[in-house]
DNA sequence: CACAGTTTATTGACTTAACTATTTACCCGG
DNA sequence: CCGGGTAAATAGTTAAGTCAATAAACTGTG
């Protein structure tokens, strides 16, 4: 049944460019402003947001984990710890064993802003989500899970 | 089937939760390196390939509606398109019947280039939706339609 | 133990991108 | 012709990213 499969590519193709469309739709403006409008109401920007996350999701981590979870370089990581540090909402602390490394943690303060951007987060997507049928929610989430194993599966293969 | 559906609220909360970290995991470094990694061996930065991309799509633009579109002050734009404009993709001109208006278009050079990118990134996106199924890309791609749709509801509804 | 090499993070100098506030130029309505 | 509003540019600041160089500490071999 229906037709037209010799090649797979061809359907691939006309897929990946409806999904590069709809990805664009993501990322942009509407989407981001849902999602971080809060942060820099609280003179986080998205950067310094995203590393606050990642700490407090990764207690302890070194400042290169963060630097290789954002793909960026160790200097660009080690000016956002230090701003996020001037806020007194992370701490950099020694590594018992290892004198260079630096152990990252929230403060306790940067433990309940992340908590509160969190819930923010949170609440401007069931904004969205409510407006969907539960066949729509189930479907974007099964999805989303697809393609993002999916683009790991292609990652791990194309890195190693 | 499936009890406890009561609160509509509470499923919802716990599909904002799981599309949020979705969401995070995508626009995270696999997704972004598969879709941009191109732009810089370009020498393009990703806020330049993003207003090549949006001035390929709506020729005869003004500064005033990328803008809008991306959610910035006009000084950003009149920064990116002026080296834009240095790189020869670009091109402001006047707009007959009013002067303090820029009608922007890509040259030659720059359509070309926006051509090539859009191709890598169909690319990109291929190798990953060809290790998906076809049930999976279906469900993917009618899941982020209705989730584009309904940010675009809420937010023309908070916006008005 | 000593010394060479590697790893971890910081510093400095630079580019890009964003902001606010201000300025310039222009259109339009009285 | 003059004032109000709009489109873009300019000036000045902050943030985030790069590379190159440096500092400090671990590691392993002679």
């Amino acid at each position: 049944m229906n037709g037209r499969r010799r090649h797979g590519s061809n359907g691939a193709s006309r897929d990946a460019e409806r999904l590069l469309d709809l990805l664009n739709s993501l990322g942009s403006t509407t989407f981001r402003q849902l999602l971080w409008q809060k942060s820099s109401q609280l003179d986080l920007t998205y950067a310094q947001s995203q590393v606050l996350f990642y700490v407090g999701d990764h207690p302890g981590c070194h400042m290169g984990d963060v630097a290789k979870a954002f793909a960026v370089t160790l200097p660009a990581v080690t000016h956002i710890v230090d701003r996020l540090e001037q806020k007194h909402l992370m701490q950099r602390s020694d590594h018992p064993g290892d004198r260079r490394v630096c152990v990252l943690e929230l403060t306790r303060k940067g433990g309940k802003v992340a908590h509160e951007l969190q819930a923010v987060r949170i609440r401007g997507l069931e904004s969205v989500v409510t407006r969907m049928s539960t066949e729509d929610r189930h479907q974007v989430i099964k999805g989303l899970e697809a393609l993002v194993d999916a683009a790991l599966a292609t990652s791990r293969r194309s890195t190693s």
